[in-house]
DNA sequence: ACCTGAACACCGTTCAAGT
DNA sequence: ACCTGAACACCGTTCAAGT
């Protein structure tokens, strides 16, 4: 009974919630994490979580925030078709490995606003492409969108017959080709315009 | 208090029910469905609703093979570039106006099992491009993902800093171009190297 | 056969009270 | 300043009881 005041084991920091809530979310899924489970994951009330983060939404937006942290950034010695499928790819691995959480982002502004990937270098990468400027933005968005999209339709019981994720990403691997072949034609159109007039 | 056994306006029909879940959906969106609230809807206990439907995902399932079956067919006489740009804004109005619905079926494999848009013509157009027939599943499901991803990104207030819908809309247009030029670039040089042994 | 209503096991959040 | 615990207003779902 004696140093209880040296150095409390009870700090209850705003990190030490987020590293519990995503313990929680890694363990039981998105759905499994309550603000009830998450104070007894504590050792503390329940609603002693309240005096450090102001609701539910908010908590989801600080663990968005450190998830989308984990992203590496691109190698920027590669020719731009390259890095733009390396963001693909990357995007699509985090994207899958946070299903739930990506959907509460899209469902919620309020967590979304913890953080979204940093589309810079692959607005970057496809600008390099030749592209016109009022088309870059665009083609990039339709990376975000497809990675979304193929990432989000992981565990729909639809597609892929037989092997799971490995179909799943070979064919998003397809749809990259595609986008790539697609924003060359485009961007060759385009010097072909501006070069002879 | 004659006739109350002549045709009782409490047949209460799984029918009535999906009705009903539609009505309050489309009135306070998704989240502002209950069990509860619908059997107050309908003038009726709310526990009476699972005597005709199982649990709420499988009203869920009911609503979402519904809300599919608004999609109108696509025009057969059009060129395969017309009828999957078609199919793709088509869908993608239909996701855009039921977003909420969207992200519940990609979250629970059981509600997205009611229904799908049917994704045949899509498959038959993209198949008259002259894409190697392993190219033809990983192209039209990158033009249903565009869609998901684009139309689920709408009211994430990241994007458009002006207009809102219609230049997500717009940008999307721009998205398709792009498939559509890869497609082509794909398939040509498939013939390329099937005309020239 | 179908509807009712109490009950169970949860939620997120508020707020007065404690230390 | 920070934590506690009762309370409020909800959920989805089960089940014995009614008609």
């Amino acid at each position: 009974m004696a140093d209880s005041n040296r150095s409390d084991p009870h700090p209850l920091t705003v990190e030490r919630i987020v590293d519990a809530a995503c313990l929680i979310i890694e363990r039981d899924g998105l759905s499994g994490l309550s603000m009830r489970k998450l104070g007894t994951e504590l050792g503390v009330d329940p609603m002693a979580v309240y005096h450090h983060v102001a609701h539910k939404r908010e908590l989801l937006a600080l663990v968005t925030k450190r998830t989308i942290g984990t992203m590496t950034p691109l190698d920027p010695s590669a020719p731009w078709e390259v890095r733009v499928r390396q963001w693909a790819i990357r995007y699509w691995d985090l994207v899958v490995a946070h299903r739930e959480l990506t959907l509460a982002g899209l469902a919620d502004p309020e967590i979304a606003a913890g953080g979204r990937p940093s589309t810079e270098p692959l607005i970057a990468a496809v600008a390099e492409s030749g592209l016109p400027t009022d088309l870059i933005e665009p083609n990039a968005f339709l990376v975000v969108d497809a990675v979304h999209g193929s990432a989000l339709a992981v565990g729909s019981l639809d597609r892929h017959d037989t092997g799971g994720h490995v179909d799943l990403r070979a064919a998003f691997d397809n749809g990259i080709d595609t986008i790539l072949a697609g924003i060359t034609l485009l961007a060759d159109a385009e010097s072909e315009r501006t070069t002879r007039p």
